[in-house]
DNA sequence: TCACTGCGGTGAACGGTGTTAATGAGAAGC
DNA sequence: GCTTCTCATTAACACCGTTCACCGCAGTGA
């Protein structure tokens, strides 16, 4: 495939991720706000309006980061979910939720741009199905969703039934549910939000800053979401797993 | 008390009062980005470096806005309390928690700059307990804190024992739970901390947009994860509260 | 009444930002 | 060899936070 590209394709290409991955390590230098244009293009040896050439705006190259950064996060929740590959997928989904907050502590920058407020301008972006940071997005959850379809065809767990789920929710996870690869019934797939939920909201909650007026330390509260999750999951008995 | 400010006090306190209120309206309108000072300066007839003479700088403005902004939300939240008085403290915390979602759904711009990603410098403030900020946060999390305190001393639900906690989580909870006014024990602590975390993910999803993946409206989910934290708290019993 | 003090305001300026336009050097293709 | 297209530049516009010198004017004491 890379064959294919003629030499001025390899060189461009080339430049596009020197730029993301300068993009990247001002980000976590410098910050979100400090993020400029014109201080990637100066520690490349260029000047802004070049950057031009690459990405039509500014907006559009953060999207790209974006996408890259949907990619990583999603290669170290699957790795880390290979590694856990002999204690079924409970172990899988126990130890990609560990590598998810470790990977959001080791790049809160990075965690901020995926899971924090959207920086200005990017709100809307969520029709674009085509941009990279949508399409990230989606493997992304679709990491989580298969480890939980996973578990519960294994070993279902406990779910409300369709006719006591509230109509409108039933009705948008008939909608969302019917893209999944495997047929699930909806109340695991609400489940599967609620569980989501319960991890975004203790890793965002820790990165952010929100639990320090606690706890200086999340980590052992971590572990005892870690568990309830694992109750909801209806894997609370092999929990937890012996060799971490 | 106003009564001792002499006239020059009042005018000033006047101005100041009407900057954060140009400031928040151009939060709203412009977003996070859009709240610069020259825009405050534009709309009020001003020239920036007037704002100076109230100000020592950008983000300290932006610090006594987030401050009013706790003190408003939970303003609301005690109010929604207070209708609520009638169902007791389980009620009263179904209410605050709907208001909260209600204000944060309503006041999106806001929400972000109280609860979202912290803005760039102002990540380190938290040590100053008496910027107006952190005087808010500590406010607003007493009003949720009150709350369950009330609901487990009139009617206990599960907690995990002091010996079922993790040494490091029971020492941080130890010294963070000696700062309540009432006693309590320290599972409960850790339940309120699951329970906050949890409404917190919630709202937060739902505000950030990443929700809208799986689902147009997140309201039913929410009645969902209410439910879930009437479990936890033990009341579902009791629940839904009827006239709502 | 007078001068004085200090608060609240202005305009200019510095260095920073995203973005556009005009321009030029150099490689690619016919 | 000539054309065309890519990549980069410089200049410029409009915005930003912030600092500085300046100034009018209300309030104060002699």
């Amino acid at each position: 495939m890379a064959a294919t590209l003629s030499r001025r394709d390899r060189v461009r290409a080339a430049t596009v991720a020197e730029i993301k991955q300068t993009a990247r390590s001002i980000l976590v230098t410098e910050g979100p706000d400090g993020l400029s244009l014109r201080a990637i293009a100066r520690e490349m040896g260029m000047t802004a309006p070049a950057l031009y050439r690459y990405f039509p705006s500014r907006e559009d190259l953060v999207v790209a980061l974006i996408g890259d950064l949907y990619d990583e996060v999603s290669d170290a929740l699957e790795a880390a979910g290979e590694r856990a590959a002999k204690d079924g997928a409970p172990g899988q989904l126990d130890a990609a939720s560990r590598e998810f907050r470790g990977w959001a502590l080791a790049n809160r920058r990075e965690f901020e741009l995926l899971f924090g407020s959207p920086m200005p301008g990017l709100e809307s972006r969520d029709a674009d199905t085509d941009d990279p940071a949508s399409q990230g997005a989606d493997r992304f959850g679709q990491i989580f969703g298969a480890l939980i379809a996973r578990i519960y065809l294994d070993d279902p767990f406990p779910i409300p039934a369709d006719e006591d789920i509230a109509p409108e929710l039933r009705a948008a996870l008939e909608s969302w549910s019917a893209e999944f690869p495997v047929e699930l019934p909806l109340g695991a797939a609400q489940v599967f939000l609620s569980c989501w939920i319960q991890l975004y909201g203790m890793v965002a909650m820790e990165v952010f800053g929100h639990l320090r007026f606690a706890l200086p330390d999340a980590e052992p509260l971590f572990e005892v979401e870690l568990r309830d999750l694992a109750t909801k999951l209806g894997f609370a008995d092999r929990y937890p797993f012996p060799d971490r």
